[in-house]
RNA sequence: GCGGGCGUGGCGGAAUGGCAGACGCUGCGGACUUAAACUCCGUUGGGGAGACCCGUGCGGGUUCGACUCCCGCCGCCCGCACCA
């Protein structure tokens, strides 16, 4: 019994804080801007401070940390940025809830999540970490505001936005659900107009639909950026007006523009006013009236097999090509916000037109007949026509096809002065004041002699007070601080009044990243060096949430900066992955108010935080997600045990010389093939199938381990291996391991086991033999052999030579080291 | 309506046109234990005593060979949606 050596057992609850501590204290994620290897910045979305990590956090960064490390050990000098996306409303409700101040909240729950990234033992400088609530960070906010301001970017101008009559206050359009009802109290919710600062990023429309071509991001991004963005080719043309005046309109299908008959106006187009008839006046007005009640939801919904509504507004337009009188209405599925307001109907080219004149009995002119079938008759019709045919009803050009037409009808309008090409965007402008607390103020003043002024740079930043009264009153918050609000014009020097706006907090998250590069410089947003360094960033981890709003923002963000001159890179993220969902064990979204998240702590605390990473690798495609479960986790424990075991036997094994022996030929093999599956497989973020193979791996370990084997140096060798390709996936129970096998701290500092293609051939390779297609018996043959070969021995086998002894053999395929497959009739 | 994705055991899932169900969980049987937990071994798609047969949403097709490719359906999910 004393003598007895006493066997080590795994205990995660001793190694992780262990190694944890030593990590720390030794640094080893500590990132250098330059050493002598290719920088590589594994970035992955920032979150925002709403209190604890759950477990669809830890499945959002955890996995990007095991591919970041697996970069490190590749070669690469790799920083893995962690940060806080800390201004924004939750701050603000969750203060108003508690009685608790916003900063307050987010400091302490930036500690607590900042604690639970250690427990996941992410590979965090936090050296570099970015806080955009602080003014060292939201400064630049403010000089990036001024720039745009100076470049023309920045402007401000009438809009409408959503307005929450419970709480008194403005929402961002995020903050609205299901249409028109509010996120955080429930009420329904209705536009107001106000005057709102926005950033021309529709100047950079064409840039950022190119841009997408060339970046390696999942195609339904790029898709949805693309249907965003929303480019249209077309013309405008100009409809005269019987009072003389012009209304234009696009239209992306200017050859049609014989078959117009009628013109709509969106009910809020300015013109409605001036046009109506005093016949008409009441209909109209009231019209207009319960239009702008409906929400955006109803009025533009097609599923609840709505008629088309409108009115009459008693004028008249002059169709510029054959100076028909055509009247004007006006209807709720023409939106002010697309195009002009305004559009020519010709509803026997368009389905929403033609379902508008049958519902008002307007006349239907056909222009395009199709090549087959009957002619269309506009009396007889019942569903519009789309497509290419020769063009009728439309003088000069009657005979030609729809597609010779259209270029020819551009350019006949452009001569006649009646109209032009043009592009449509569906892009607006990005409106990004908010009439919120706790958020970047916007570093403007209003003084009564020189109007609005931008505060000066060397006054900045222009500091959120911390003793303001933030409750939802109905106006923006600061506007009640008197000694924020009151100060001196930077001109004249006169009494002037700050603005009270904060920024939207998209902003904040439009430039982070450059600043990890060098965090707490003070001269510049970031330093142009140190940033080039660092970018493009080579890989971009996050939600599919994000595909439009903060990707497209930050990618004009990016395309501003080169164009300040301050960087010289076009696209901020050359490679994007998105993590699919982690949802609740009944299939639904892990939200905090519902009492659905599962905490990380009490899993780690049971099963170790190693045995949680592969858990989240191994629940299926890291892209996919899918609901929660905690059923496998003791089979990540089980695989740890092994490995471990493994480990620790060999520590009592002696060590011989290498025999050459075809088990250490085949051993070595294993371990080549299963450093080339979880290299490619990290490649391909296939971390499910990166954790098999090490499965895999260990299960065969454990059964040689009981071999004659272990004496041999190749032994020790592939149990080395094995602990360095846990060591991103696993990087607390690998530290210990490293350590157990005697090796030098520390695994992470290690290079990535190296595939040789040579190595990785067992001597003999067993295939199936098919008859017919199916397998009846299989065949060892060596791992070169040829096709002939193959063949060969498959037909020496006893059963196949039963199986078609009286028969004819009709064909026979052999693919070397696949199978071999007779067959016969 | 348009665009994209996905349908494989009890469950999560795996398969460059080449042994379907790797790997894990669960279940079952066994070893160890006074007992249990842990651990280890075996087994685990269906049918059949068996040789074998059936089986990747459904129906066709291409191929020596199809989860994989093609055509036509069905179902589910996501995005966009009266964008002129």
């Amino acid at each position: 019994m004393t003598d007895t050596i006493e066997e080590k057992v795994y205990d995660p609850a001793v190694i992780e804080p262990k190694w944890r501590a030593k990590w720390q204290d030794a640094a080893i994620y500590k990132v250098e801007n330059t050493t002598g290897q290719p920088n590589w910045m594994s970035l992955t979305m920032y979150p925002y401070p709403s209190g604890v990590l759950h477990v669809g956090h830890w499945f959002a960064f955890s996995i990007p940390d095991v591919f970041a490390r697996a970069q490190r050990m590749r070669g690469y000098n790799v920083m893995y940025p962690m940060g806080f996306d800390s201004f924004g409303l939750p701050a603000e409700n969750a203060a108003i809830k508690h009685n608790i101040h916003p900063a307050k909240w987010t400091y302490e729950n930036i500690d607590d999540m900042t604690r639970q990234f250690d427990l996941m033992g992410a590979m965090i400088d936090w050296d570099r970490k970015v806080i955009t609530c602080d003014p060292e960070y939201y400064k630049w906010n403010q000089w990036f505001f001024l720039k745009m301001l100076e470049k023309g970017l920045a402007y401000r101008a009438g809009g409408s936005v959503w307005w929450c009559p419970n709480d008194q206050t403005v929402l961002a359009n995020e903050q609205v659900v299901d249409g028109n009802i509010c996120d955080r109290c429930g009420a329904e919710v209705y536009k107001r107009d106000l005057e709102q600062w926005y950033l021309r990023i529709t100047d950079y429309a064409q840039e950022l639909l190119d841009g997408l071509d060339g970046l390696d991001w999942p195609e339904r991004v790029k898709t949805m950026q693309r249907n965003w963005i929303g480019r249209s080719e077309g013309a405008r043309l100009s409809f005269a007006l019987e009072d003389g005046k012009t209304l234009d309109v696009f239209t992306t299908r200017p050859d049609t523009v014989f078959g117009a008959t009628f013109m709509v106006l969106a009910p809020e187009h300015p013109y409605v006013a001036e046009i109506t008839t005093p016949e008409q006046r009441a209909a109209v007005d009231e019209y207009v009236k319960k239009a702008r009640t409906k929400t955006e939801i109803e009025r533009q919904s097609t599923d609840v097999d709505r008629q088309k509504s409108g009115v009459f507004t008693g004028a008249y337009a002059i169709n510029p090509v054959n100076d028909a009188r055509i009247p004007i209405w006006i209807a709720d599925y023409v939106l002010m916000t697309y195009g002009t307001g305004a559009i020519m109907a010709v509803p026997s080219g368009d389905t929403r037109d033609f379902e508008f004149a049958r519902q008002f009995d307007l006349p239907i002119i056909p222009t395009v007949q199709p090549t087959n079938g009957e002619p269309l008759d506009g009396a007889t019709m019942t569903e519009a026509y789309h497509g290419d045919g020769i063009v009728v009803n439309s003088g000069p050009f009657d005979g030609m096809t729809q597609s010779e037409a259209l270029p020819k009808m551009i350019e006949w309008l452009s001569e006649q002065g009646r109209g032009q090409a043009e592009i449509s965007w569906r892009l607006r402008d990005w409106l990004i004041s908010r009439q919120r607390y706790w958020g970047t103020p916007i570093p403007v003043v209003y003084c009564d002699t020189c109007g609005m002024v931008p505060v000066p740079e060397d006054q900045l930043p222009v500091v959120l007070p911390l003793d303001a009264e933030f409750k939802p009153t109905g106006q923006s918050p600061l506007i009640t601080h008197e000694s924020f609000v009151n100060t001196t014009c930077p001109q004249c020097g006169g009494a002037a009044r700050r603005e009270t706006d904060t920024m939207d907090t998209f902003i904040d998250s439009s430039w982070y990243w450059f600043r990890y590069a060098s965090p707490h410089d003070d001269t510049a947003p970031f330093d142009r060096i140190a940033a080039e360094e660092w970018n493009p960033v080579a890989l971009y981890c996050g939600g599919i949430e994000h595909a439009i709003l903060h990707l497209l923002y930050a990618r004009f963000f990016t395309k501003v900066i080169r164009d300040l001159g301050m960087i010289d890179v076009d696209e901020p993220f050359s490679r994007l992955r998105n993590q699919g969902m982690i949802l609740s064990e009944d299939g639904r979204k892990m939200s905090k108010s519902r009492g659905r998240q599962i905490g990380p702590d009490e899993l780690v605390a049971a099963h170790g935080a190693d045995a949680l990473r592969l858990h989240l690798m191994f629940l299926g495609p890291w892209e996919q997600g899918g609901p929660w479960n905690d059923r496998g986790i003791t089979g990540m424990e089980r695989f740890i045990r092994r490995a471990y075991t493994v480990v620790e036997e060999l520590g009592t094994t002696q060590s011989g010389a290498a025999s050459g022996s075809d088990a250490e030929r085949s051993l070595t093999a294993l371990q080549h093939r299963t450093i080339k599956r979880a290299t490619d497989q990290i490649d391909s973020f296939g971390f499910n199938t990166m954790v098999s193979a090490l499965i895999e791996y260990v299960n065969e370990l454990m059964k040689l381990k009981e071999t004659d084997i272990v004496t041999s140096p190749v032994w020790r060798d592939a149990v080395e291996t094995l602990v360095l390709l846990m060591a991103p996936a696993t990087p607390y129970v690998a530290e210990e391991m490293w350590e157990m096998l005697g090796k030098p701290f520390s695994v992470h500092q290690q290079s990535w086991p190296v595939y040789d293609s040579a190595l990785a051939v067992e001597a003999t390779i067993e295939i199936p033999v098919q008859i017919n297609g199916k397998v009846r018996d299989r065949v060892i043959v060596p791992s070169g052999a040829t096709a002939d070969d193959q063949l060969a021995a498959a037909r020496a086998l006893e059963k196949v030579v039963a199986l078609i002894a009286d028969k004819q053999i009709v064909k026979e395929i052999s693919v070397p080291g696949r199978l071999v497959n007779i067959v016969i009739k």
